[in-house]
DNA sequence: GGTTTATACACACATT
DNA sequence: GTGGAC
DNA sequence: GAATGTGTGTCTATCCA
């Protein structure tokens, strides 16, 4: 059917740059393609993988489909727009690309196994939670789970169904790569009917922050461009002042997360910290400055032992052993 | 704004104001009769001391209160005070008994009542606040519905049937209706044996049966996995429902009790996650640096600190740090620089020798990270944005 | 002189 | 009813 | 938290003056 340009795995991969300068743009009904963007690890394992299967079985079942180096996520979608080529040009102007609102995390047993034991598993859900699409999927492939991997069934169960319950996410139960492919497939031709008879707006992440009204079932829905879903994926956020100072505090043994958000509540910046050590009459005031600090729970005390250690860092007015 | 998430912590504190509310009243009174002033002081003392203690106390409880029905949430303990609502239709099917001895092995309370919704799961939790035994318990916002082999194929059916738009019940109808008799919960469903359906399928003819409408009315033939893989995904992208489909009773037992596990737990790491600094999740993020009693490892406790900033290297860190071994000399350095630009730009010029002997190059920490840590140490605004281009 | 009992219970940190 | 316990 | 186990330190509780 209609083979995409990128669908050959020797085509270019380039990411489309327009619409990040672009303040706003819309596709409106019958101009636009539904394609499936397929992340460059899950194809390029080596020839010696079977990787290629992915996507033969998708060019079997005539799915439009793009290999892209995706920042998030192992699959997702775009609405493409429809361009036409411009008189006397060799190369049609440059398709812009709106993603749709849902993104497919793919996990082999060991993988989730894997990412669980060193913690990657809660970073990834993390960053699926607010990456901007409302719909992240867990993709989850149990080939004969009666393998031996290096965690217990019971667990692996456990965790699926956290996503689940506890984190909100549609969790797809897979039993080789070939369901994979095909629930890509159907996901893929139901999300173009979908999809094909709304109006597609532009849209940036901090207009979808404030206020998501537009739910899958309104004629028109606001979408995030590729380009910015991508790049924001692996871009630097802005840090704060009291960010920092919370990161600062924990660098020491023994103030973790609970701790420094309760210093924090006291002195949120490190200026005032300071301010407030410059303000004790004797040492001794400033070991006890922070001990009676409440934290966690319910108002657990710092500590005399992390007071002492911390007025040693900020009050030391010679060099640090 | 920033993916910070210094977000909402809980402010609880309700004992300061109360306890200087009651330390107010201290003036002192002139001495014009002993008795009678000896006499209010001595009152002024008791109702103190009695207005401290009362407030102590009740403070106290509350404390308490509060922290047990947080200890409730534990995962250890969590399941103790939660039940689990069994509707008897569960139990009525052939091997719905496991569910209910599953649910029982855990170490939740399981009673069995009609639910509004037939065969049906859901959840209560104990209040804590209950101080009269028992009784008041918030429902979970979370419902399991068992969907019944045939009425699951019937409905997969219908809804391949597009052209017959009558009264045929979908997955999706289904799941309206559900959710219409449970406002506000997420509905989950759960198939089981729709393999050995498949299997029967195969082997045995197919049971061509005159096309009664509602439910019992069993087989439809013809149906595919992939019209079952169909019509689920119909499920999701326009309810965001999912279906979990189980082999055998045995795997829908366990399915209920992992279900009831994350049920019970999900409160308390909800609650986590949002009190909780995002950056300790990310993946280059490294614990603690440990410090003997009289500061040894301070030292490099410092300089993590100022890797902290993005886009800072260690090496850069390293020569800031040489410069200025702990934070109060960087402190009292800024405090010795009468302008604002000189303040900015005190780090700027340090040397950071990158690289080794000779592919070495010296380059210097620069006026941007200079200002960034500037701000930092002085600045009084714990929203500042430090990347912001002012 | 200047720290302190004894147990329980958390929390931070390290492992299969 | 306070506060220390070696 | 995946689940469980390990050590730092506070915290709660006494007993007794």
């Amino acid at each position: 059917q209609s083979s995409d340009r990128d669908a050959s795995p020797r085509s270019s991969c380039r990411e489309p740059r327009a619409g990040l300068l672009k303040p706003q743009f819309s596709f409106h009904p019958g101009n636009f393609d539904v394609i499936l963007c397929v992340d460059f690890i899950e194809t390029t394992g080596g020839p010696t993988s079977r990787k290629q299967d992915l996507v033969s079985e998708l060019q079997r079942h005539n799915v439009p489909f793009s290999i892209r180096k995706l920042h998030i996520g192992d699959f997702l979608w775009v609405a493409r727009e429809k361009v036409l080529p411009a008189a006397g040009q060799p190369q049609p102007p440059a398709a812009r690309e709106l993603v749709l609102d849902y993104v497919v995390e793919r996990k082999r047993m060991p993988d989730l196994c894997s990412s669980i034991i060193d913690g990657r598993f809660r970073e990834q859900k993390f960053r699926l939670r607010q990456c901007g699409i409302s719909h992240p999927i867990y993709l989850v492939e149990e080939s004969g789970s009666a393998q031996h991997l290096s965690l217990p069934e019971k667990t692996l169960q456990q965790a699926m169904t956290n996503t689940q319950v506890v984190d909100g996410f549609f969790v797809k139960r897979t039993r080789d790569l070939r369901e994979s492919a095909a629930y890509l497939t159907l996901m893929t031709r139901q999300l173009t009917r979908l999809y094909e008879d709304k109006t597609l707006l532009s849209c940036t992440k901090e207009e979808l922050e404030q206020e998501r009204p537009l739910q899958p079932s309104a004629g028109s829905c606001r979408l995030l461009t590729f380009a910015e879903f991508n790049e924001g994926a692996v871009k630097n956020k802005a840090q704060t002042v009291s960010e920092v100072f919370a990161r600062q505090l924990m660098q020491i043994s023994g103030i973790s997360g609970d701790k420094a958000a309760a210093i924090l509540e006291r002195y949120k910046t490190p200026a005032s910290l300071l301010a407030a050590y410059a303000s004790c009459p004797t040492p001794r005031c400033q070991e006890q400055l922070l001990s009676d600090v409440k934290c966690g729970k319910l108002q657990r005390n710092l500590g005399p032992a992390l007071s002492k250690t911390l007025a040693q860092l900020y009050c030391t007015s010679g060099p640090l052993p | 704004r920033p993916t910070v998430c210094v977000s909402d912590r809980l402010v609880q504190n309700g004992s300061c104001e109360a306890v200087e509310e009651s330390l107010k009243p201290l003036p002192l009174q002139r001495k014009t009769k002993c008795s009678q002033e000896e006499l209010g002081k001595a009152q002024q003392r008791t109702n103190e001391r009695e207005t401290q203690k009362m407030l102590q106390q009740q403070e106290r409880e509350r404390r308490k209160a509060l922290a047990n029905r947080w200890k409730a949430q534990r995962p250890e303990e969590c399941l103790k005070h939660i039940q689990a609502v069994l509707d008897p239709g569960l139990l009525q099917i052939e091997g719905g008994g496991l569910v209910l001895t599953a649910l029982q092995a855990m170490e939740c309370s399981c009673v069995i009542e009609n639910q509004a919704v037939p065969c049906s799961i859901t959840w209560r939790r104990k209040t804590g606040l209950g101080q009269a035994e028992e009784d008041n318990w918030t429902e979970e916002p979370n419902l399991l519905v068992l969907v019944l082999l045939e009425e699951f194929v019937a409905m997969i059916h219908n809804y391949k049937q597009v052209s017959m738009e009558g009264p045929n019940e979908t997955l999706q109808s289904f799941a309206a209706n559900v959710m219409k008799k449970t406002p506000g919960k997420t509905l989950a469903l759960a198939v089981v044996e729709l393999e050995k359906y498949f299997r029967l399928e195969c082997c045995c003819l197919p049971t061509v049966n005159s096309h009664g409408n509602r439910g019992k009315a069993n087989t439809v033939p013809n149906l595919s996995r992939l019209d079952v893989e169909e019509g689920l995904v119909a499920l999701q992208l326009q309810t965001g429902i999912q279906v979990r489909l189980l082999e055998s009773w045995k795997e829908f037992a366990d399915f209920a009790s992992t279900f009831t596990k994350a049920v019970a737990e999900a409160p308390f790491k909800r609650e986590r996650d949002k009190t909780s600094f995002s950056f300790c999740l990310e993946g280059d993020w490294i614990g603690g640096m440990k410090v003997d009693r009289f500061g040894k490892g301070l030292l490099q406790v410092w300089k993590r600190q100022i890797q902290q900033f993005n886009r800072v290297s260690l090496e850069t860190a390293n020569a800031i740090v040489a410069k200025y071994p702990s934070p109060l000399l960087l402190k009292q350095a800024y405090d010795t620089r009468p302008s604002r630009q000189e303040r900015h730009n005190l780090l700027a010029e340090i040397p950071v020798r990158r690289g080794d002997g000779v592919t070495a190059t010296t380059r210097r920490v620069g006026p941007e990270l200079s200002k960034r840590i500037y701000l930092q140490m002085t600045s009084h605004n714990p929203d500042l944005s430090l990347d912001a281009t002012g």
